[in-house]
DNA sequence: TGAAGTGCGTACCTCTTGA
DNA sequence: TCAAGAGGTACGCACTTCA
């Protein structure tokens, strides 16, 4: 829906605006997200009337939030990930060992190898048809069996 | 999903064969379909392997189940509407009054001008993008707001 | 007769854009 | 920075087709 090609835009010379929405909108809408991460068509329209916004805009700031959301999970994921990967392969230096001591001390200071935060990937296609029940934070993999 | 083109169906000759699934299978359908109305991904692949289907036919067969219970519905409902208004509209011939015949036989024998079932019309645009709950019979109007 | 084809609507996801 | 654009996928319904 609403898939206005650029030609046509140009044409009616309606450029792009971003609507800012105010601060009780965004309160609004981030505290309705913490209690549900997808809206039935209902709840769409009273939030939107409520908060007088078009339906359309509340779906897609819902969409937007949601990919922010997965995106950031995903990135602390990885991170922890990493920091797991990196506790498990460091190896851990005896410095005493036969009451000698085995390393100088410029030694133990060499930086690590690995940066602790890599690039968050994306998961793969997990396109979740039916919302998800709203007491789960984050739809979960292959709800559609896809 | 699936959109074949007929000159590509025509290029590899394809000819469109309608599948008739078995009486085992039918049945197993039809039993799911009075539990359920709508399957989910997991489940409709769970009911295609263990028809031996796939799951675009399980996916089909259900969405013509459901078009053919909402059309066997919608007849029901116009041919009962359509006999409430006969009864309203019939008007009873009073045949005795005062003690006196007031119609002679061959009047009273005259067929109803109106046929009692109508061919029946659809509903207009009933989108259901939600799954209906699975102990509502059919989808109701404005399940998604538009 | 009924599985499958066709066409259109709408939601969702992912990534990008530009005010 | 973030609402909105764009592209792609999936499912649903209505209606038709033809083996």
């Amino acid at each position: 829906m609403e898939k206005s090609n650029p030609a046509d835009r140009r044409k009616t010379m309606k450029k792009r605006s971003r609507a800012a929405f105010s601060h009780e909108q965004v309160y609004e809408l981030e505290r309705r997200f913490n209690l549900q991460k997808y809206l039935s068509g209902p709840e769409r329209a009273d939030l939107a009337a409520a908060l007088k916004l078009t339906e359309t805009q509340v779906k897609i700031w819902f969409q937007n939030r949601r990919y922010k959301t997965k995106r950031r999970q995903i990135a602390h994921e990885l991170a922890a990930n990493c920091t797991q990967t990196m506790a498990k392969k460091v190896s851990i230096k005896v410095l005493v060992r036969d009451d000698r001591r085995q390393y100088r001390t410029e030694e133990l200071l060499s930086p690590p190898a690995i940066p602790l935060y890599q690039a968050y990937q994306y998961y793969p296609y997990t396109y979740c048809f039916q919302p998800w029940p709203s007491n789960m934070s984050l739809c979960p993999l292959n709800t559609n069996g896809n």
